[in-house]
DNA sequence: GCCGTTTTCGGCCCGACTGTTTTCAGTCG
């Protein structure tokens, strides 16, 4: 059983302790051990046949180590299935819906027999909800208005589209007059691979100017409500966003708090009481004294919590707020680390601009390289004419790397792993180009150990660089292959082969966790964005994102090295 | 149920909003 299956049934667990009015603390130990074990970066079940501990993870008892292992083993755990049946069936799937905690969940179940979102609706359109004793019409109207938003079910969105909204938004914004401060918070600044709800975070002399500025933008699609320093509305693809404007001397606590995530939050909350320390979004209160301090940036609220800064994209209680205290934050990769792009496409496959073009754009983005990738085969190349297009490639880039261009450009390929395995270009043409990029680009619903064995087989080919995009899903479009991970991040390290987080929105693929367990295995990763027109270099920045999430530090990604050490690591000059 | 340079027992994040309430329970982030 996977790890987020786990999860799902010590979530299920709290649920349904709630709604027996267990201990909400025991009830807070099921559901923060759900959220520790989805965020683990190894399958527990892994970590079983290694002979590693639950225990050693925080938020992991004796209790729910051992009910893990039971899940694990047999599929199934007893205290689940007994709880299970003390209640109604359906009942979980009440509390799906927002406003709908256990309470009113458990009153639905056994007043009105409830037991679906379609009984529910029904209930209400007949009047019976609001019959019940402390509901009303305003209540039975909001739980209708969340079923018709569950049932969209579009509730979160792509950080590749929204990121891109919220800019332009405060682009706008940003020209009223008055206006300091002004960030994203949330999943959004954490750069989370989807966001639900957007909040804006800003200060200004005068807050309802730009309140009102903000519900006048011509993106707003509809008010959903507004005072004098905050406002709700809807932006374009259904996208919800607040703003919030406060006094510049309480900047940094606001932008901490809605900047999550709520696990970082509450593990530093805790820790913190007991220090005798409260922390809120108005500022850091001495509980001794009840004198609240007040801070303007983010920076100096941790520092007076003894801690180093934390970076948004790691804060998810991970063990980051241990590491702050000691001072010991890993310098993460940023966007300025970046020396070149190993994965570009152009006009010789189903690229838009010719090579050229993608050297000078990427010269502009101050890059040392630039590896041209284009794929083996399909795309506009008939079979027959793989290995000619590749010596036309070649030539075309000695040209060009003895003109004055500025930039060092890589002869590379991006080689089918075909369905059996094999490469989709003998190994006499692939070892005379000085990059090679291998990946799934068919069969994708092969079987797990075909899949696995496939893309090892790939690692273990000398002439292979790099594996990328390695479980090929796109968000929202295409479900992840079944391959063995584990494997794949255990055998890249064994062969010393580097490992894509592909930059795309779409792919961002490894994602974070897979990105974080691969590095922590010693495996060499590259940011590539896979560019199929020049624009599409610019997309670096959301690699970077996973990178970060993952923890990776300049060293862990092959494109922060200067091209001499690129091409030592290639084997290849 | 978890956890410990204030504790192996006795604690466990903080504040706001909403609706149906005359003081608060439930839910959310």
């Amino acid at each position: 059983m996977k790890n987020a299956d786990i999860a799902t049934v010590f979530e299920n667990i709290a649920d349904l302790l709630e709604l027996k009015g267990e201990n909400k603390f025991k009830i807070r130990a099921y559901s923060r051990a759900a959220q520790v074990i989805s965020h683990l970066p190894e399958e527990m079940e892994l970590m079983h046949e290694e002979g590693k501990d639950f225990q050693d993870v925080p938020g992991i008892g004796e209790a729910i180590a051992k009910k893990s292992l039971e899940l694990i083993t047999t599929g199934k755990l007893q205290y689940y299935e007994d709880l299970k049946s003390q209640f109604p069936e359906g009942i979980i799937n009440l509390m799906d819906l927002p406003g709908i905690g256990p309470k009113t969940a458990y009153r639905l179940a056994t007043e009105l027999k409830i037991t679906s979102i379609d009984q529910l609706e029904q209930a209400i359109r007949d009047g019976r909800v609001m019959a019940l004793e402390r509901m009303g019409e305003k209540t039975a109207a909001n739980i209708l208005h969340s079923i018709e938003a569950f049932r969209r079910k579009d509730r979160r969105i792509p950080l590749g589209e929204a990121l891109p909204v919220v800019e332009e938004v405060l682009q706008s914004l940003k020209k009223a007059p008055g206006v300091g401060n002004l960030t994203p918070a949330g999943s959004l600044r954490r750069f989370k691979e989807s966001v639900g709800d957007i909040d804006i975070m800003g200060t200004a002399d005068n807050p309802e100017t730009v309140v009102a500025a903000f519900t006048r933008l011509p993106q707003v699609r509809e008010i959903l409500g507004h005072g004098p320093t905050k406002a709700s509305v809807i932006l374009p693809r259904g996208l919800q966003a607040d703003l919030r404007i406060v006094e510049h001397s309480r900047f940094g606590s606001l932008l901490q708090h809605f900047t999550g995530s709520k696990e970082h939050n509450v593990a530093l909350r805790t820790k913190m009481q007991k220090k005798g320390l409260s922390l809120s979004e108005y500022g850091i209160t001495d509980v001794s004294t009840g004198i609240t301090e007040k801070f303007g940036d983010e920076e100096s609220f941790y520092n007076r919590l003894g801690l180093q800064y934390i970076p948004p994209e790691i804060r998810e209680d991970m063990g980051e707020i241990e590491l702050a205290e000691q001072n010991a934050i890993p310098t993460l990769i940023e966007l300025r680390d970046v020396k070149g792009d190993f994965h570009a496409h152009t006009l010789s496959s189903d690229g838009m601009d010719t090579i050229e073009d993608m050297a000078r754009a990427a010269k502009h983005l101050g890059y040392e390289y630039l590896a041209i990738t284009d794929h083996s085969s399909g795309r506009n190349i008939p079979a027959d004419k793989k290995t000619d297009r590749i010596r036309k490639q070649t030539d075309e880039i000695k040209r060009l790397n003895k003109s004055s261009l500025g930039i060092r450009l890589l002869n590379g390929v991006e080689v089918d792993i075909r369905a059996d395995g094999s490469l989709d270009l003998p190994d006499d043409v692939l070892e005379k180009l000085d990059i090679v990029v291998a990946a799934v680009h068919s069969s994708f619903l092969q079987e797990r150990g075909h899949m696995t064995q496939r893309i090892i087989g790939a690692i273990e080919n000398p002439n292979v660089d790099i594996i990328a995009h390695p479980t090929c899903r796109k968000i929202g479009e295409r479900e992840p292959v079944d391959v063995d991970m584990e494997a794949v991040f255990q055998a890249a390290a064994k062969f010393g082969k580097a490992l894509e987080i592909n930059a795309m929105p779409e792919r961002l693929d490894l994602k974070d966790l897979h990105a974080y367990r691969a590095r922590e295995l010693g495996v060499m990763l590259v940011i590539g964005t896979d560019s199929h027109t020049v624009s599409h270099l610019n997309l670096m920045r959301f690699g970077i994102g996973v990178a970060r999430r993952a923890w990776c530090r300049p060293l862990d990604i092959l494109n922060t090295k200067s091209l001499k050490d690129v091409l030592d690591y290639l084997h290849r000059s």
